[in-house]
DNA sequence: CGCATTTGACCCGCGC
DNA sequence: GCGCGGGTCAAATGCG
């Protein structure tokens, strides 16, 4: 999703409630008759408009929805569809830094484990800068949030991760960790974990390349890759100030419902309800939605 | 003993 | 050309 949709769907579902009641209290109320009924002509006009906007609103976030409904649809299709298919046009397996190649592709590292959650990005203007030459390659990323007092950057997400390095950037002072891909040796993939600079309690995983093989089965491996899908898929939340899909993998609720078999159905409207509830809750978004409407108001 | 992790050194691209 | 900074390597270390 770019971040100018994003940015649109994070304007929706608020409702808007300026009233009578919130006119007169702006000292309406002590005007002369005839003043007081073109004003009164004025706010009601100014009342339509702000409904017809609410009414639009309310289109533009059941459009969204429906195509986020359609996209998550695709998203399963290509879940579904067999891994030489997936496979086809990969880059191929390199193990030197110089060969190392990262081909443009629009599904990422979509697994048991983190089931529409993982956008494709740009590059980020802090990626590496071998990887910003390439302007066809693309990176995923998700916000995974997790204690702030454990100290080790893993990222639950189904597959076997082997860290090669770890390393403090300038921009964050928390270390940044690289991992590769232990589960197939020749897997070309690649993972950086590293708090969030503003949030401590967020973990940033940003993921390079795609597996060329079946992910592994969350049964199979160690025993902490346990219910990692299901966990992740119930519990997200979403950051207006950046694209990036938030999840939290600290509520044991959540980890118990998510246990429980959903339909791609109920998983979507679920996913659409957290989104919605964490956009209204966002103190950063109604702080902008409200100067959007004073913007119009006045 | 084998495997994973840690960590300092090194490589490489970019900006000045 | 040099320094900086991100990314990777590989020996050392830890752990089951």
């Amino acid at each position: 999703m770019k971040p100018a949709a994003c940015l649109e769907f994070s304007t929706l579902n608020l409702e808007l409630s300026v009233g009578p009641a919130d006119l007169t209290e702006k000292g309406l109320a002590s005007k002369t008759p005839p003043d007081r009924q073109q004003e009164s002509m004025f706010m009601k006009e100014k009342l339509s408009k702000i409904m017809e906007d609410n009414r639009k609103l309310n289109e533009m976030i059941s459009d969204m929805s429906m195509n986020y409904s359609s996209l998550q649809n695709k998203l399963f299709d290509f879940m579904n569809s067999s891994p030489s298919e997936k496979e086809a046009g990969m880059a191929s397996p390199t193990g030197k830094r110089k060969s190392d190649s990262l081909e443009s592709y629009s599904h990422e590292n979509v697994n048991n484990g983190v089931k529409a959650h993982v956008e494709s990005l740009p590059i980020e203007s802090d990626s590496c800068k071998r990887l910003r030459m390439d302007s066809k390659s693309s990176v995923s990323k998700i916000c995974v949030r997790a204690d702030p007092s454990e100290t080790s950057l893993v990222v639950k997400d189904g597959y076997h991760w082997r860290k090669y390095g770890q390393k403090v950037t300038r921009d964050n002072p928390s270390p940044r960790a690289y991992f590769r891909c232990s589960f197939a040796p020749s897997c070309p993939v690649k993972k950086k974990v590293q708090r969030s600079v503003n949030d401590l309690s967020i973990l940033v995983a940003t993921y390079e390349g795609e597996h060329n093989h079946k992910a592994p089965l969350q049964s199979e491996g160690s025993g902490r890759l346990s219910h990692v899908g299901s966990s992740i898929t119930s519990s997200l939340s979403i950051n207006s100030s950046s694209p990036t899909i938030m999840v939290d993998l600290t509520n044991d609720k959540l980890h118990a419902d998510a246990k429980k078999e959903m339909t791609s159905t109920e998983i979507q409207k679920a996913m659409i309800e957290q989104m919605a509830t964490a956009m209204a809750r966002d103190p950063t978004f109604r702080a902008t939605l409200a100067n959007v409407i004073s913007g119009r108001i006045f």
